[in-house]
DNA sequence: TATTGTTATACTCTATAACTATA
DNA sequence: TATAGTTATAGAGTATAACAATA
C-alpha cells in the first residue's frame, strides 16, 4: 500500500533505526529521571507550566486552543495551567480581535524573567551533560536534533489527521 | 574553583550550548505531546510502566531498590509499579540469593512478547519522523544521542553525590 | 447550531510516612 | 539498629463531560 521508500532514506535502514529508538528510549528514562529529580527541588513554576510558558515564550501569543493543540493536551487541561499563571502574573490574556470568545495568551516582562532564569540553569545542566562534545560535534548534533523534533511533531500532526493524500481507510 | 574547561570542550561554547537547549526543549515538548497522544489510545501497559518493564528488558534482573535508582523514582513507586505487573505476568519475583529480604525483578517470556511488539510499534513511528535521514546521518545522531543520554545520566547521579572529586566518604 | 473556553469530577502517577521482615 | 520492601494517604497532572458565552 505505501510506496517504497526513497533511495538512501532511512526507511531503508530498519537495524539503524531500531539502533536509534533503544537510544530514543534510554534518553526518555534519563529525562523521566531528571524531571523527578527537579520536581523534587522546589522551582518558580510547577513542572507541567514550564511547557507552556517555555512554548509561549518561543512562538508568541496564542490562544488556549491552538496552544492546547501544539502541546498535545486538552483544551480543559490548558486552561486550567493558564489560568493559574495568569494568577501569578507570568502570564496575560489579551483580547482577540478577531473573536470575542477567545483571548491571546501572553508572556509578562516578569514571565520572560522568570523563563530566562530557568533557560540559565538549563544551560549549566546541559553543558555538563555535553562536557565531552567538541564543538563540530555540539552543532552537528543541534542541528539533527532540530529536524528529528520536526519529524517527531510531524508524524504526531499527521497520525491525528488521517486523511490527508487522496485515498483512507482507516476505521 | 572549577578547572577551566578543556580545549574544543562544549564548555568553551555557551552560544552552541544555548542552541542545543532550545531543541532539546523543543525534543522534550515533542515527546510530551506524542505521550499525551499515545496514553489516549489503548495500550497493554500503562505509560509509566513502560518505562519499568523496558528497563529491566534491557538490564536484566534488578532489585527494587536498584530499579528505582535508576528511574529516579522513590522505591514506593516502584514497589507499587513492579507489583502491578507481577500480577499481570509480565515480571516475576526470583528470590535474591545474597539477601532474603529482597528479591530479583526479571521480565517473563510475556513480558518479553509485550515489549517486542510495543518496540515494533515504536520503530514504525520512528522511522516515519527520520524519513528525511541518510543512513549517515541516523548513525551519526544515534551515536551522538548515545552519549548525550549517557551525559545526562552522568549529570543527574553526579548531582545526587555532590562529593566526587578525590576525597569520596560515600558508605 | 457550532465553537471557545471554563468548571466539576474521576483516574493516573507520584512521593512521604508508617509499617514488616530480614540483616 | 539498620536496611529492603510494602502499604496507606495526599498532592500533582490529566482527560471526559457538562456548562457558559459568543459566532
Amino acid at each position: 500500500m505505501t510506496a517504497a521508500p526513497a533511495e538512501g532514506s532511512a526507511l531503508r535502514h530498519p537495524a539503524e533505526v531500531a539502533a536509534l529508538a533503544d537510544e530514543v528510549g534510554r534518553q526518555v528514562r534519563a529525562l523521566h529521571a531528571l524531571k523527578a529529580q527537579l520536581a523534587r527541588g522546589q522551582s518558580e513554576v510547577e513542572r507541567a507550566m514550564h511547557l507552556v510558558l517555555f512554548h509561549l515564550a518561543d512562538a508568541g501569543p496564542l490562544r488556549v486552543s491552538a496552544l492546547a493543540e501544539r502541546l498535545g493536551t486538552d483544551p480543559s487541561t490548558t486552561s486550567r495551567q493558564t489560568g493559574e499563571l495568569v494568577k501569578r502574573g507570568l502570564l496575560e490574556r489579551l483580547p482577540d480581535p478577531d473573536d470575542g470568545r477567545a483571548s491571546l495568551l501572553a508572556v509578562t516582562d516578569e514571565g520572560h524573567e522568570v523563563v530566562a532564569a530557568m533557560k540559565e540553569r538549563r544551560h549549566e545542566r546541559l553543558a555538563r551533560a555535553v562536557e565531552g562534545f567538541t564543538r563540530e560535534e555540539l552543532v552537528c548534533f543541534t542541528a539533527l536534533l532540530a529536524r528529528f523534533a520536526d519529524g517527531l511533531e510531524q508524524a504526531r500532526l499527521d497520525s491525528l489527521r488521517p486523511a490527508p493524500p487522496h485515498a483512507q481507510e482507516i476505521a
